[in-house]
RNA sequence: GGAGAGUUGGCAGAGUGGUAAUGCACCGGACUCGAAAUCCGGCGAACCAGUAAAAUGGCGCGCAGGUUCAAUUCCUGUACUCUCCUCCA
């Protein structure tokens, strides 16, 4: 959520700056018309209030005179009525600008290249060169097919489409990947977390995929509260302290949690049908932070660079993009975007969004901070996956194939794979 | 699932219809070579409006409603915490 004295005081920069996000110039003046009769509503309201509370006291003094105060508690009851009625106004106007203004996405950062989609991305860093195959290489679901490690029938027989098994060495890859991410993301200082994989419409407000993207989402109704499967842990690790003010002297404070993330994948149909890329449910490692203002888009670098070096202890190619304004997510300033290699697609497909939303979820959620001089203000807040486990095993079955159909297994994980060094098809 | 108790500033904790005590902490001062202790004074909740910044006002006692001239206080609903019972991996 945007900061609405900022959009009062700055309107002609703020029309500039989300012109590329899909933002009219209408909306913003719609946005300040209501909230210019808001705010003479409330003047008139609050002294109302004021005299209100004036008579009171007079009435109360009255009543302890043993005096006859029946005429101003008459004059008292009109103006209580008026009160009421003001209320209504207010809290209806209130309604209205909350309802524009929780639909405005976040203000990109200057360094973000401007342009309405993917085709003004920006890539900023490569690194290492995808290998040469001498033989034709194939897609990881044909791999891990006929190594018997992953299972795309038995997943749509049972729950549908974009479901997988994973079974014997499958399962332990995807295990030992995601162990690994977590120790060496806790050597950078995350603090690890298994959070609810279920959380309340607050959350998910609070991190902004409510109200725009409820499409998106699997919501279970439990006795008429509903709860929302995570799309992300970013929901719940950005929403551990909602609602709350920390001591400035704790920040910066690191999270790290896997998760099984659930997304219903609504018009995403035809793409990516097939193979571990676009599945209904997935697990992901994520990091989140919370920092202070002065430091988020430093900290964006630095949790950039904690998801770039476990790609880089795997050896998996990869590049780095900076999202245009029109392609980051709602409540991101900046995002970069981690794309690893994958030769049976000959292309790079995204496995890490890094993104620093500054206070725009610090705002929705409430995340505040006592700074040094005793003043609350909002802190910002980081996420970026390291990595999505899934394209992490896709990666690794096409980068590191054999052409007998084994797969190597990448030096880092074999302490986590129990010393296995290549999967190969048991009969 | 059932019964009971609770939720008030950073913490502790009073307040049964008249507009939030007090203590600790914090800040300033006195005393002291300095500190501690003591004494005096003050600040002290988030939010909104307002202002150049102040002042000032509104709101505010878990949350949402209601009754009333007036609600921390009465009524209704609800969330969470604790205790006991029940159930359970």
């Amino acid at each position: 959520m945007l900061d609405l004295k900022l959009i009062r005081q700055r309107p002609d920069w703020i029309k500039e700056k989300l012109s590329s996000r899909g933002v009219t110039a209408e909306e913003i003046d719609e946005l300040l018309g209501l909230d210019e009769q808001r705010r003479a509503k409330i003047v008139a309201d609050e002294n109302l209030k004021k005299k209100r509370n004036d008579v009171s006291e007079q009435i109360a003094q009255i009543k302890r005179e043993k005096g006859d105060a029946s005429q101003a508690i008459k004059d008292m009851r009109e103006v209580g009525a008026q009160i009421k009625q003001l209320d209504q106004e207010v809290a209806e106007l209130d309604e209205k600008v909350t309802y524009i203004l929780v639909r405005l996405p976040n203000i990109p950062d200057d360094s973000v290249p401007v342009g309405p989609n993917e085709d003004y991305n920006v890539e900023i860093r490569k690194w290492a060169t995808p290998r040469e195959f001498d033989f034709e290489p194939k897609a990881h679901w044909e791999i891990g097919e006929n190594l018997g490690i992953l299972d795309f029938e038995r997943g749509a027989k049972v729950a549908g489409a974009r479901f997988v098994y994973y079974k014997g060495f499958g399962a332990k890859l995807e295990r030992a990947l995601y162990n690994f991410m977590l120790d060496e993301h806790s050597k950078e200082g995350y603090e690890e977390v298994i959070p609810p994989y279920l959380v309340n419409n607050d959350a998910m407000f609070g991190t902004s995929q409510f109200p725009k993207f409820t499409e998106d989402v699997y919501t279970v109704i439990n006795e008429g509260d509903p709860l929302t499967l995570i799309p992300t842990a970013e929901v719940p690790l950005t929403n551990y302290y909602s609602h709350e003010i920390i001591d400035g002297a704790k920040l910066p404070i690191y999270l790290t949690a896997l998760t099984p993330c659930f997304r219903s994948e609504a018009g995403s149909a035809g793409r990516d049908t097939r193979g571990l890329i676009r599945l209904h449910q997935f697990n992901k490692v994520e990091m989140v932070k919370y920092v202070k203002p002065e430091d988020s888009f430093n900290e964006l670098e630095k949790l950039t660079a904690d998801a770039e070096d476990i790609l880089k202890k795997l050896k998996l190619p990869y590049h780095v993009i900076t999202l245009a304004s029109g392609d980051a997510s709602f409540s991101s300033a900046k995002t970069y975007d981690i794309e690893v290699w994958l030769p049976a697609q000959n292309t790079y497909r995204e496995i890490s969004s890094c993104s620093n939303c500054t206070d725009f979820q610090a705002r929705r959620a409430q995340i505040r901070y006592r700074d040094e001089n005793g003043k609350v203000q909002y802190l910002n807040t980081l996420n970026g996956s390291g990595l999505a486990v899934g394209r992490t095993v896709a990666a690794i079955l096409e980068n590191y194939q054999n052409e007998d159909g084994s797969v190597t297994v990448p030096e880092a994980l074999v302490p986590y794979m129990n010393g296995v060094t290549k999967l190969i098809a048991e009969n």
